[in-house]
DNA sequence: AACAACCGACTGACTGGTCGGTTTTGTCCG
DNA sequence: CGGACAAAACCGACCAGTCAGTCGGTTGTT
């Protein structure tokens, strides 16, 4: 197989990724057709079904991507934070603007993890995983270093998390603020769930 | 139309809404098969379809019991407490330890509310919204009572949600404990989140 | 008789996936 | 260079399973 064969197979996996992407995202799992995928590619079902073995392959390749994208910013964005309690407010900031800028996907990450059965949740579990390590690893940092004075990181990072995605839920389902909005007043009330040493943090 | 007839016929309902209910639940709502309600009940199909418009109808009436009876729980559990924030603890409680209990309802209740693409985004929207408002009232009560000193506690009441929600979500697909035993350590974070000012109730 | 309640075989729309065939791309050799 | 060959990439009509919902008919109640 000729080096040049597989340089175009991945901008066509690509392609077809951002399409599939924005047909899940607009749809549902459920309610996407492959056909529709198809035509926004202009490539035929068989074309498609070349790429990728099945519709659900498919979409989970969509999600993966989607969450390292995410992950990977946050990560980078805590990277520059002068402590480990900086970088978990870098972090959760990150996430929060980068969303709040892209309801489609903010939907399409937070509400379609669910929308397969069973076989979709441990996925979906997998990637929230991800997140909730980034902020853990740093609320653990936090803690050795004596900036909070919560001792179960692991369960804050999970409150942490779960704040976050629910603000995000009730800005897409509720008309409630972009989560931008909100980010100063979270961070407080979450600094302050970990017992922030530092009262300044919490102005 | 004659009384008996009415109070047979909102018998039958029920027994259909509690198969439907453990049929959701074991399969979510694509999975779920209109047949499969109609064994467990010893109803055909076409009797199904006598009480119920749609197999759409029938999910809601479904969530909407369920929530129903989950919030009218932590309402109860909420007139107990002798201080709003008291109150709001006892609500939270009641709820993490009814679904501890119950690990098919609280998938049911917590993902399957996304299942069926947007149409039921709204309902599962309303059903939060429900539960957010018994924690936000009674955290708007402590802020009042100076009980705290966190003054949004609209946004506090979707953070202690959220929080709730992701411990949960994470027992159910991550073999995380059971709420029940976190608990203790949840209701520590989420008062210090809103900067409770009693020093004892953190323990 | 009249109406509610229920039955269950049937239908028809839907759509993921297939497959035989076609076009394009890269390679090799005379 | 060019033409022959193979493999990749792509096409799209078609298949086959699925299942919500229907409807003409039956049973039970008042």
């Amino acid at each position: 197989m000729p080096a040049s064969y597989t340089k175009h197979r991945s901008q066509t996996r690509e392609r077809i990724l951002e399409a599939a992407e924005s047909v899940f995202a607009d749809n549902g799992y459920h309610d996407a057709l492959v056909d529709e995928i198809g035509q926004r590619t202009s490539i035929s079902k068989g074309g498609l079904y070349f790429h990728f073995p099945s519709k659900e392959d498919l979409f989970f390749a969509v999600m993966d991507r989607l969450a390292d994208k995410l992950v990977t910013r946050a990560e980078k964005a805590a990277l520059n934070a002068e402590s480990p309690l900086g970088a978990a407010e870098a972090a959760m900031d990150d996430v929060l603007s980068t969303l709040s800028s892209q309801k489609r996907l903010a939907r399409l990450l937070i509400t379609q993890g669910y929308t397969m059965g069973n076989a979709f949740e441990s996925k979906r579990a997998e990637i929230f995983n991800r997140f909730a390590r980034v902020i853990g690893e740093q609320l653990h940092a936090a803690k050795e270093a004596g900036q909070i004075r919560e001792e179960n990181t692991d369960l804050a990072s999970l409150v942490w998390l779960g704040a976050m995605n629910e603000v995000i839920v009730h800005w897409l389902f509720s008309d409630g603020a972009p989560p931008k909005e909100v980010i100063s007043d979270l961070k407080s009330l979450l600094l302050a769930s970990v017992r922030c040493a530092d009262a300044k943090a919490l102005r």
